[in-house]
DNA sequence: ACCAAAATGACAATACGTTGTCAACTGGGA
DNA sequence: TCCCAGTTGACAACGTATTGTCATTTTGGT
């Protein structure tokens, strides 16, 4: 019977060993559309809503600055505009441009694709209880948590 | 019913949460003993064994580059020692010093607090399985993968 | 209305990972 | 024996994320 902290480690490997597969198969599904993973997460955060570089950080878990050093880089590369923000001088509202649906459009039929495959090889049913646990060891993680 | 578009979505959203989570955990737990999480990893790659730079890398499923920057760091840090390797000239064996392993062994009561807390909130049966589902969805990544 | 606290963008330093390149070393086949 | 391919460490350039600090802007409580 293995130990409990056997358990957690074996359990954190596994967790780092697929984030680490899942982004090397985003870098090969974003990298024809000349963006990279980062980009395209910031990207997508847009698709819907203008946000604030803050606001994206907020969805993305991750730090604004984070997210303001690759949104600064997709406006000048032209992907992504600024517009005024009426409820903040500083913090202008952030959106995709033209060129950069296109370039989310370019990912999407791949993605889907991987995901296809992903769910059908897996199996519906137990991809879907597989998310669930996720989530509930995600809630679990933050309440134990060191 | 949700696409299987979202189903992946949803699942790298989960295992990129995740990771970010046990990063974090880690790093807290790690902090203590001065040491990072990525010290951490590499000292326990030689606990058992003398390894290589490259041969710890191989192990970690990481760049040689990677690990030989950490290594050396670790050793000019006092933690982690070279030793000649009969085997190959430019590539001596590593192994952790005295205070690498003190470092470590720091670190350990926290570990195996932390996962007994994780294990027993989720439940062990739980945990197991999704160990193993994790394992099986590592493997179709790695089959379906683009 | 005012003032302190929170939010925000800019900037710097740092950690960690990658790819690419080069020279030195190792090992195996002609 | 010799030579070539693979391995290895060093170095450089880059992408991504973090923390910390600063000045500016917004917001909420008195």
């Amino acid at each position: 019977m293995p130990s409990e902290s056997q358990l957690g480690g074996e359990f954190t490997l596994a967790i780092f060993k697929l984030h680490g597969q899942l982004l090397a198969a985003g870098e090969k599904l974003a990298e024809p559309a000349g963006i990279t993973v980062a980009w395209w997460q910031v990207l997508g955060a847009v698709l819907r809503q203008p946000l604030t570089a803050s606001g994206i950080a907020r969805q993305m878990g991750i730090t604004r600055q984070a997210v303001q050093r690759i949104a600064n880089r997709l406006i000048a590369e032209g992907l992504l505009q600024a517009s005024p923000n009426p409820a903040h001088k500083r913090s202008p509202l952030l959106a995709p441009t033209t060129d950069g649906r296109l370039a989310i459009e370019r990912i999407a039929p791949g993605q889907a694709a991987f995901s296809t495959r992903l769910v059908e090889s897996f199996g519906r049913a137990e991809f879907e209880a597989l998310i669930s646990e996720l989530e509930r060891m995600s809630i679990t993680v933050d309440a134990v948590g060191p």
